[in-house]
DNA sequence: GTCTATAGGTGGATAGAC
DNA sequence: GTCTATCCACCTATAGAC
């Protein structure tokens, strides 16, 4: 019923966009509350500073992101599983960048600040997603963790890499979703038993 | 005979220091002036200012990655070039994490500050060693272009997670060169013909 | 809840003496 | 080349009125 966005919500919208726009370097919580049409003070009756705000839009984050892996299945097949998975990951990489940097592509502050520390429990997933094939014997028998750390970091440098502007010549996003999917195809040939 | 850093290089040295620790929000012109003991103002003489200074910086990270690379011409055989050249890869990561941040995992800003635009030209250095594993049939015959950014992405993958802190249950360095091994050799081997 | 006012701090950059 | 002095911009955060 209600659709009215509250102004927590709209807080965290306009910190995301503004994070996303400027990077953490230039992030100011003066200009969030600006674009919300508040004052910096306003902001604190709703987040206690500066980093609560980001630790917040970053929770969102992780949350939307197990929401895509979810839906990776509803396939029946393992490898079918395992490659809508990849597809998952790239759709989230593609459609949220800015939950993508802060997760995976964010610099890591020696003081902990600005980021929640969670890893992302979502490896586990990948882990069981590889376990299913080796059963299936769809995948080599070796350790699952190893294998899903090499998906992983397969599917991570082809997203970070785009997302980071190195892939600009790789075409359009459904050009490279195409070559995205070819690319995990070789490495799951290379990882089949 | 002389041994004596210039003071250019050390504000060079404390600059990619400084930045490594606190990243791209909290560096500071200042900051690299204090721990090479001298004011703000002294920096001018040697650098046009912040941007640069950390695009000095920038420069010659860039001279150093090629140089890695071009350690792994020493091998003789097609296939191996191209191994030596992902490992070279592997080392610049670890013995060089800060130059490897700002070339490969920096944020894009989208007025192009704090980074050298250039993207890395040593790409076709890359293609070069896929094509050469092609014309001697140890790879698939395709695109080399699209095999090297699936070997780039996978080889900056592991790296990237790796330096980001997402993979410290990986084992130290020397194991986790043992683990970076055998996942390109996984990647090849479905890249094989 | 939101405002104004303000405290207290950091930073980049320049001018001019030495 | 390096300094001191200074300007100006921006920020986080709090206090207190409404």
């Amino acid at each position: 019923m209600n659709v009215e966005p509250s102004t927590r919500d709209r807080l965290l919208d306009a910190a995301r966009v503004h994070y996303l726009e400027v990077g953490p370097t230039r992030f100011s919580l003066r200009e969030v509350a600006r674009r919300v049409g508040l004052t910096a003070a306003a902001t604190y009756r709703h987040f206690d500073g500066m980093e609560a705000l980001l630790g917040a839009v970053c929770e969102e984050g992780f949350r939307v992101f197990a929401a895509y892996l979810m839906a990776s299945l509803v396939e029946e097949d393992p490898i079918e599983r395992l490659r809508a998975a990849g597809r998952q990951y790239l759709r989230f990489g593609l459609e949220r960048p800015f939950d993508y940097r802060v997760i995976f592509m964010s610099e890591v502050p020696p003081d902990g600040a600005l980021r929640p520390t969670s890893l992302p429990p979502t490896f586990q997933f990948l882990v069981d997603r590889v376990r299913e094939c080796v059963d299936a014997r769809r995948l080599r028998r070796a350790d699952p963790e190893a294998t899903a750390i090499t998906i992983w970091a397969h599917v991570h440098g082809l997203v970070s890499l785009r997302l980071a502007g190195h892939l600009a010549n790789a075409g359009d996003d459904a050009e490279f979703a195409a070559r995205f999917e070819r690319s995990v195809d070789d490495l799951l040939r290379g990882l089949a038993r």
